[in-house]
DNA sequence: GTGCTAACGCAAGAGATTTCGCATTAAAGT
DNA sequence: ACTTTAATGCGAAATCTCTTGCGTTAGCAC
């Protein structure tokens, strides 16, 4: 979804409302019984409205979902770089574990957008990269981006989209060894 | 799908030409155009019929990739384990680059079914524990079959889905190394 | 070859989805 | 305040999705 080209109270609070019901529904009800008629129903915008404004129930999902993910929470910042990986590490796992999990994995390659996630993306790499700056700083020798990504977030994925089974915290600690070993 | 009652030439002629089609059809166009009326309509099977052996199109599209996995290509088997693991490797990140790549993936976690995904998973998984096992045999030191999928395989998908950018076989190798050398 | 019956084709119809024209509301500009 | 006009609400119409009953085809067993 573009920015409004009048974005004043209006096209937001519908905005929010379509989201928050899709939410709703998402938590409450599987997948297959999502339809934007419900969409409507549940958030009192008429079904006109959203289909005029998403198109379709994929876009819609999509945008409601990377919406969440851009107010997602901060990168920690606990003072050594073990603690911010490990903070983040499960972080990630409960996320992933959580009810939204395979939303945010589906959006991630489904979007029919693509844009907004890229922002996201990129977002998202610019603060792990500032948690990294910061163990430089302190005169730690974090790994590269790539390799956290690559030695982390890789794995937690992967065990909850080709498993349909998150990990826990435990194991996620494990991957955050593994990273630090491989410099060390 | 379930090995149909009647596996003779008619059931299995159907079913290839459905197949065929879906996997047409998913070449050309993205994704909301999909329809099991254009499904029908390009494979010249009644519409019917689809919704009677397969009922909905996520099960249709997930039975087809399955279909495909299986037929899928076997492990490499070149003499030593690096050897082995850089084939596999380059073959995998290949295939997700291909055009089929992200359905492997999607099908992953859309399926309704899960059955048949499951079984080839664990396929997959017995066919790699052999690669491992012929290498302990040759008196190699191999690695588990999770850091196997931890370290090589999940990045390659990590990379195709989230950056929508498949990596290339020296990328794919560098995951091997590192696998290696967490236990050389 | 003959009968049996699972699987398919066909067409109609119920139901859900999506679009459209027009009236109304309220944000933004003056 | 007043005007302009995007965005929404509304309901009907068009379209698409899916089911169902019945006749037909063709594997399969004998």
């Amino acid at each position: 979804m573009q920015p409004a080209r009048r974005p004043g109270g209006r096209s937001a609070k519908v905005r929010a409302a379509v989201h928050d019901a899709v939410l709703e529904l998402l938590r409450e009800e599987d997948w297959d019984t999502l339809s934007i008629a419900r969409v409507a129903e549940r958030s009192g915008v008429h079904q006109a409205t959203i289909y005029r404004r998403w198109g379709t129930l994929p876009a819609l999902v999509d945008d409601t979902v990377t919406e969440q993910l851009s107010k997602g929470s901060p990168v920690p910042d606990t003072g050594s770089l073990r603690g911010d990986l490990e903070a983040y590490a499960t972080r990630v796992a409960a996320d992933v574990a959580g009810p939204l999990g395979r939303l945010y994995v589906r959006a991630a390659h489904i979007g029919t957008s693509g844009g907004d996630y890229e922002t996201y993306m990129t977002d998202r790499a610019l603060q792990l990269e500032a948690m990294l700056e910061r163990a430089r700083r302190r005169g730690e020798d974090p790994p590269e981006l790539l390799e956290l990504m690559e030695l982390v977030l890789a794995p937690i994925y992967y065990h909850a989209i080709f498993f349909n089974r998150p990990i826990g915290p435990e194991h996620a600690r494990t991957y955050v060894d593994r990273l630090l070993r491989l410099r060390g």
